[in-house]
DNA sequence: ACGTATTATCTCGCTGAGCGATATTATCGC
DNA sequence: GCGATAATATCGCTCAGCGAGATAATACGT
């Protein structure tokens, strides 16, 4: 394991634009626990909204157990979450009409503005370089991109 | 603002680019919480084993002032880190003989390998794709993940 | 040199997120 | 209907991080 230490060099091109990539997600991260502190929420909160919402768009309609098991918390954990945002009128609870054990979660207007306001200018920036890319270089994004998100989820040697 | 949710279609090649970096920040994220849990830290705990790990590389010598404000806690949670730290075994406390009032951070060598065993296989993945690409399709994606960054770090509108 | 302001870190008491265990309520198979 | 199962909620607890203030070393004006 100590020979890991010596197999790349500091100045190792690809190793600065893996640098690169942890930054952002570092920043990423930071910029989660601001917008998470400057309305009121924790980063717990706005992952979940985040979740609510990635759910909406796909038209999955999401419960108390499928937002815990998204976010890892267990049933204590994830109805707080749900009581937190119910409070800040961004989620309500709606019992399910076919299976009345189940709870629905409705993320109201005020918490998708929220959401965009939080994505839209930032994907806005991010993806403005696209435009001026060609087919071989926005594939080559997409492949890097798309490689890294593969390491991540595939478990380590 | 609500004006902002029919900005984009869903489908936009760009939106799913921006998506793609979401989802590896997202499991970045996810990844460093496992590592930590795996071996008895917490998120705060790894995240400080990279900055002062980062810090060390950039010649930077690393006081428990500069930590909390790296990690954004204040002076009583900044040194509970380092006690925990400590605790493990990862870093020690070492008296600035200068300044006595600083304390500087030493960052113990069973840190950097536990630092390498967390990146070396994530690096080695997401980097090996790059040595395929010629010089523009590098370039596309280093600009692209600069840009990311920049939106990430420059304030909101 | 000397008291005062400043800087760096630590201690104490507290709030609150999230956990384990358990309770409550609803559905399903028989 | 009735136990078994499933979905959510409640209770008591632990511990990360905060605010306030203590401690200790340094800088600085006079």
């Amino acid at each position: 394991m100590t020979a890991a230490r010596s197999r790349r060099k500091h100045d190792d091109p690809d190793l600065e634009i893996f640098h690169l990539l942890r930054a952002v997600a570092v920043e990423y991260g930071l910029r989660q626990a601001a917008f998470a502190a400057e309305h009121g929420m924790h980063v717990t909160d706005v992952r979940a909204l985040i979740r609510l919402l990635d759910a909406e768009r796909a038209g999955i309609d999401a419960t108390a157990g499928f937002l815990g098991a998204g976010l890892g918390l267990n049933s204590a954990g994830t109805t707080a979450v749900i009581d937190r945002l119910e409070r800040l009128g961004l989620v309500s609870r709606v019992r399910d009409v076919h299976d009345r054990r189940r709870v629905l979660l409705k993320v109201e207007d005020h918490a998708k503005d929220l959401g965009w306001s939080y994505f839209g200018p930032l994907i806005d920036k991010t993806v403005s370089v696209l435009p001026g890319f060609d087919e071989r270089e926005t594939a080559a994004v997409r492949l890097f991109l798309q490689t890294a998100l593969d390491a991540l989820t595939s478990q380590p040697t």
